[in-house]
DNA sequence: GATAAGCGTGCAAACGTTTGGCCTTTTGCC
DNA sequence: GGCAAAAGGCCAAACGTTTGCACGCTTATC
C-alpha cells in the first residue's frame, strides 16, 4: 500500500495473512470465520485506519443503507426561510435515520421542478421520505411514476383517496376540531377559519372540516363569510386578517389553519388596534417552538415530530425490507397557553 | 433487459445501436461524441427511464459529489429539540450544496462518541462540514485524525489556535462587543453577562472577551460578580437569571450569550415581577426564528445563516477541488428590536 | 480405515460505471 | 489520388467490495 492511499481490503489482507474475501467476512463479523481470525483482521484494520468503501459495498450488495428526504418547499415562500414545522421533522427524521443505521440524504424540491428530480434521488437510497405542505394533487402524476417503478417511499400527510403508496399523518380533522371545540366551550360563537378551503393543500382542507364540524355539532352555522383563504405564511395569515378587519365581519376568535399565518394574524390584530386575547381569541395548529415564546403565548395544535419522525423512518424501512405497513393518522393535542380567553 | 430490473448502460447502448462506452459519454455530455449519437442516446435513455447507478459512478470515479454535514449536538440538551440556530444553519447548507450540485448527508454526533464515526462518515462523502458550538477543545484529537488522513473539512465556529483545518465563524468579539455597546449608549453601566467564560465554548468565551472589551472602553468596571456560566439551554439562562436575582446584585441590563439563554432569563425576569425592558435591558445573539415574536421582541446579533451556509458549502469545494482557502470571519450585526430601554 | 460431516478459507465472478488507448472512418489539403 | 489529421466510437481495464462455490483439513461414525 503506498503511503497516502486509502488502504483496501487487499491491504488489511495482506497484513493479516489472509485473503480479501476473508477480511470482508470477518469486518463485518460473519459467523464464517474464526473468532481468532476475526480478532486478528480487526485489529489490522483498526490499525490501519481501514474503512469500507461504501460505493464498492454498495454496489456489490445493491444496497445503501440510506434514506433520502425529500422536502418540497412552499415554492412561494422566502429562499432564505424554512418552514419551522419542516425544520423540526427534519432534525427528528435525522435522529430516528441514526438510530436505525441508516444515512439520510436531504434535498430541497421545488414542486415545479422536474419529476426526474426525485428518481434520481432514488438511484442514490433504499427510499425516500416525502415531506411538504401536500399539494399531491399536482405532483399525483410523480408518485405514480414512483410507485411503478417500485420505488419505496412514505408521505407526511393525510391519506388521500387513489393516493399511491404509503403516508403517514396527523389526524388534521380531530386537532382542528378540539381547537375549535375549545373556541366554543369558551363561549365563542362567531369564530372566523384563516387557511385555504380548497383542495390545492389536503391538510388545510381537513382542518378545514374539523372546523366546520364543530360548530355544526354545536349548532353554530358556518358561516362563508367567516373562511379567508391563505397559504402557509405569516405575510398571508397577516393579509388574511387585514381582509376580515377591512370587511367590518363580525367575529370574536379565529382558527389559524397553521402557526405561521396564527403569528402574522396577531400582528395584525395588534395593529389594528385589537387584543389578543381580549377582542379576539386566536388558536393556531402545528405548535412550532416559536408558539410559545409569542406574545400571547399561542394556544395551538400540538404534532408529535418526535414520534412522527420516529414511525416515518421505521416504515420507511418495513416497505423496504418487504414488510406490510399501514398508512396511519398521528393523534394531536391541543395545547393551551394564552391566546384564548372567555368571550365575554 | 428483464422486465421489472432497472436499466442499465449496456440496455441504453444496445436499444440506441451503440456500445456502452459511448453510452456513459453520450449521457454526460462528452465532447467525444456526435451531437447526433448524443440525442439518440438520451432519448433512449429517457424512453426507458434509465439512471445512473450512483453507486457504480462513484466507485470507478472516487468521488462521491456528497457532503457530509456533522452536527454536534450539546450532549446536556433534550433530546427531542434541536438547537434553533443550527436548524437554520442545516437549512442554509441544504440549499446550498444542491444549489452546487452536491447531495447532503446529514449526520448527527454525539461529542461523546468514538471518533471514528467521523470516518465512517467521510467515505461517503467528499468533505465535511462540522457544525457545532465548538467545544473543539475536547475533540482536537479527532480533528488531527481526520487532518491526517487528508479529509476535506470545514468547520463551523472561532478560528482556535492550533486547530488543523479550516473554519468559517460569525466575529463573536464584535458581536457582543456591539451588543454591550448599545446597552452602555443607553446609559446602561452594572451590566451583567450570562454565559460560559470557560475555554469549554470557546464561542461563549469569545462572545464575553466583546463584552469585556466594550465595557473596559466606556470606563466601566468588568464586575466579575456579574457574569454568570450557563451553557446554550432556556433553561441554563433561566437558572442564571434566577442566581443574579437571588444574590441581590445589582444590574440594569444583561447581554447573553445566546438567544436561548436571553429567553430563558427573560422568562424568570418576569416570574421575578421583573419587567423587561423597563427593570431591566437584555439582549441576545443569534437572532433565532423565535427572537422577533418574543414579548418583548428581543433585540440581539443577527448572524447570516444564508451566507454562512453558502460560504460553508463553497469552501468546502474549494477544499476538494484543491483550491486555497482562508478561514473568514462573517461580520454579525446587531438588530434592536424592543427588549432594551434607556437607563432610568 | 474408509466415509461423512463440519468448519474455516480461498477463488473468482459479479455489481455498473468511467476512461485511457486504439481502431476506423471521414475530411481537408496538396 | 494520396496522405495526414481529426472525429467518432469501441474495447477492455479498472474501481473495492460481497458472496456462491469449491477446496482442504479435522473430527466423529460405522
Amino acid at each position: 500500500m503506498p503511503k497516502g492511499d486509502k488502504p483496501t481490503s487487499f491491504d488489511i489482507a495482506y497484513m493479516a495473512g489472509v485473503s480479501q474475501a476473508t477480511v470482508s467476512r470477518a469486518l463485518r463479523n460473519s459467523p464464517l470465520v474464526s473468532k481468532e481470525t476475526r480478532i486478528k483482521v480487526q485489529s489490522v484494520a483498526r490499525q490501519l485506519n481501514y474503512k469500507v468503501d461504501k460505493n464498492a459495498a454498495n454496489l456489490r450488495s445493491q444496497q445503501t443503507r440510506t434514506l433520502a428526504l425529500l422536502l418540497f418547499e412552499d415554492p412561494t415562500s422566502d429562499d432564505s426561510l424554512i418552514n419551522p414545522f419542516f425544520l423540526a421533522m427534519l432534525g427528528n427524521i435525522t435522529r430516528a435515520a441514526a438510530r436505525n443505521g441508516y444515512d439520510l440524504l436531504v434535498s430541497f424540491q421545488q414542486l415545479s421542478e422536474d419529476w426526474h428530480g426525485e428518481y434520481e434521488v432514488s438511484s442514490r437510497a433504499d427510499g425516500m421520505i416525502l415531506l411538504g405542505y401536500g399539494d399531491y394533487v399536482s405532483y399525483a402524476e410523480k408518485l405514480a411514476h414512483l410507485a411503478e417503478a417500485n420505488a419505496h417511499f412514505i408521505i407526511w400527510g393525510p391519506m388521500v383517496e387513489d393516493q399511491p403508496g404509503h403516508s403517514l399523518g396527523c389526524d388534521n380533522v380531530q386537532g382542528c376540531y378540539d381547537a375549535s371545540r375549545h373556541l366554543l366551550d369558551l363561549g365563542h360563537r362567531r369564530i372566523a377559519f384563516i387557511g385555504g378551503a380548497s383542495e390545492h393543500c389536503p391538510e388545510f382542507l381537513l382542518r378545514y372540516q374539523g372546523y366546520s364540524k364543530a360548530l355544526t355539532e354545536a349548532g353554530t352555522p358556518v358561516d362563508k363569510e367567516l373562511q379567508v383563504d391563505a397559504d402557509n405564511q405569516e405575510i398571508s395569515g397577516y393579509q388574511a386578517a387585514q381582509q376580515l378587519l377591512e370587511d367590518g365581519r363580525e367575529f370574536s376568535a379565529v382558527v389559524c389553519a397553521s402557526d405561521l399565518m396564527a403569528i402574522g394574524a396577531i400582528k395584525a390584530f395588534k395593529e389594528n388596534g385589537k387584543q389578543v386575547p381580549g377582542d379576539v381569541a386566536v388558536v393556531g395548529f402545528d405548535d412550532i417552538p416559536a408558539a410559545s415564546y409569542m406574545n400571547p403565548p399561542l394556544t395551538t395544535v400540538h404534532q408529535d415530530t418526535n414520534l412522527a419522525g420516529k414511525l416515518l423512518v421505521e416504515n420507511l424501512i418495513k416497505l423496504i425490507e418487504g414488510e406490510a405497513v399501514e398508512s396511519s393518522l398521528l393523534a394531536p393535542s391541543l395545547v393551551i397557553r394564552e391566546s384564548c380567553a372567555s368571550e365575554t
